[in-house]
DNA sequence: GATGGCCTAATTAGGACTTCCGGTGT
DNA sequence: CACACCGGAAGTCCTAATTAGGCCAT
């Protein structure tokens, strides 16, 4: 299973050695991914998000499971035998607050409870501390995979620990609920059927089985899973494949194409996809960690709070902001609850080759000039399944950006606005850039990421 | 019977438009 | 006069968060 060799290239210490093949079992295991739509379908560690987490503090968590009165030296061991590394000079600290004591266990030490627990630790290489973030009940999928997992000691062995938020279709309430707690857990991500793509996908007309998709179709996606998982590197010429193409390609040609997949998310969505022909996002990303939001979130943030949700609001890369041709949101998508915002839309088509006769850039300060505004309105509509929908409300949707960070007029010409917001930030490139993208007859392969055409 | 936990449905709130329209500028 | 443009006002659509009510176990 191609799934065996991912596990390879993991880099984070506290992974499991087979997360993804245990993700694709517990996926097995559920019999109806339809009806488990926005609910929790199984969960898995956070595999470092992005560039950000080699920036800041290694403070991911590493989830093992104990007795709680067990002494915290028992905690060191297992820690040690999860990473491989020597952790005997190491602290232990409750929640940076307390210091603990190796050889004394968590109940005396203010920590209630009984029996097996789930222990949330965080290495901190800088201070040399073991920091127990949370003590949790495991869940019974845990549970039940611990006791498989028990040596003839009776002792639990530590290395199938992401079964401890997975989903478990036979005891699916219960493990749900119990993952609410694990939820707090900010190093776990969970994978949902993303709604808005499947809704999209049913417009478009686009199978349910990605091997039957044409190259168009192929490349639709590609475009939404680039704004999606944040995705960089990617190369529009290695993505003229067809659906039978992307479910036959294996994990050598797939680091190919996508040099940079943090985690393997992209990858593990897309053996989501082949396999269960299961378009999954990641339900939830951190909250109020700005560790945790990539620096494009954080420059829109900044720059255009209108088309993102609060920053005390949950953080999801539903919304999946900074990024364009988005049809939904994981949003990120974000402030629009998901849904496609009219300047991402423009941003899409603005960089499409084969809305060059309706839309193009002027200039390299952001300009752009609808040539035909109505069939953009008309795009836009279809786009949000809006019939109705004409270049007067579309105008008038886009003089609602006047007052905030995003888009202007430029006064004088007709039908010619421009972004004022960072696009470079935004989603990487300027416009500069991005206009020479869809002017070059050939594909400039510098930039020739995020598009399709 | 009281209490607490869990689940689900209903309600509320807010963002981003959509729709309509009167007014202004060229 | 035609048409692009402007911006107020009300409505729509969507999602997330909150609240209420029912059920069950202790």
């Amino acid at each position: 299973m191609a799934f065996e060799s991912l596990s390879m290239k993991m880099e984070t210490p506290d992974l499991p050695d087979s997360l993804s093949e245990d993700i694709m079992q517990k996926f097995e295991s559920g019999n109806d991914l339809e009806m488990m739509s926005n609910n929790e379908i199984f969960s898995q560690h956070n595999m470092f998000m992005g560039d950000h987490d080699e920036e800041s503090e290694p403070d991911d968590v590493i989830i093992v499971h104990m007795d709680i009165r067990e002494p915290l030296k028992k905690l060191r061991t297992l820690l040690e035998q999860k990473i491989g590394v020597d952790l005997k000079k190491y602290e232990f600290w409750l929640q940076d607050a307390q210091m603990l004591e190796p050889q004394k266990n968590l109940v005396d030490q203010c920590v209630k409870g009984e029996g097996l627990v789930q222990i949330n630790a965080q290495i901190q290489t800088i201070g040399e501390r073991i920091n127990i973030v949370d003590v949790l009940k495991p869940t019974e999928a845990a549970l039940a995979a611990l006791e498989m997992n028990k040596d003839s000691d009776g002792r639990f062995e530590t290395d199938n620990d992401d079964t401890a938020t997975g989903y478990d279709e036979s005891t699916n309430s219960k493990a749900e609920s119990v993952e609410s707690e694990s939820d707090k857990d900010d190093h776990v991500i969970n994978w949902v059927l993303d709604n808005k793509f499947k809704k999209d996908q049913a417009r478009l007309k686009i199978p349910d089985d990605p091997v039957e998709w044409t190259s168009a179709q192929v490349k639709h996606w590609l475009q939404w899973a680039v704004r999606q998982f944040n995705l960089t590197q990617i190369k529009l010429n290695d993505w003229n494949i067809t659906g039978e193409e992307l479910c036959s390609m294996t994990l050598d040609e797939f680091q190919k194409k996508v040099p940079n997949d943090p985690g393997n998310v992209f990858w593990t969505h897309l053996e989501l996809l082949r396999k269960y022909k299961f378009v999954a996002i990641i339900q939830k990303f951190v909250e109020g960690d700005e560790n945790k939001l990539n620096a494009m979130a954080k420059a829109i943030l900044k720059k255009n709070p209108r088309a993102i949700r609060k920053p005390n609001q949950t953080f999801k890369p539903e919304v999946t902001v900074g990024t364009f041709n988005g049809h939904e949101s994981v949003g990120n998508r974000t402030g629009n609850n998901g849904q496609i915002q009219l300047w991402q839309f423009l941003l899409d088509i603005l960089t499409d080759r084969e809305h060059k006769s309706i839309i193009q850039w002027q200039g390299s300060e952001g300009e752009f000039k609808l040539t035909d505004p109505e069939r953009v309105a008309q795009l836009w509509g279809i786009r949000k399944n809006k019939p109705a929908m004409n270049y007067e409300k579309l105008s008038r949707a886009l003089r609602y950006y006047y007052d905030g960070d995003m888009i202007s007029k430029v006064h004088g010409k007709r039908f010619v606005y421009k972004f004022v917001c960072d696009l470079k930030q935004l989603i990487g490139y300027d416009a500069q850039e991005l206009a020479s993208l869809v002017n070059e007859c050939e594909p400039n392969p510098h930039y020739d990421n995020y598009f399709a055409s």
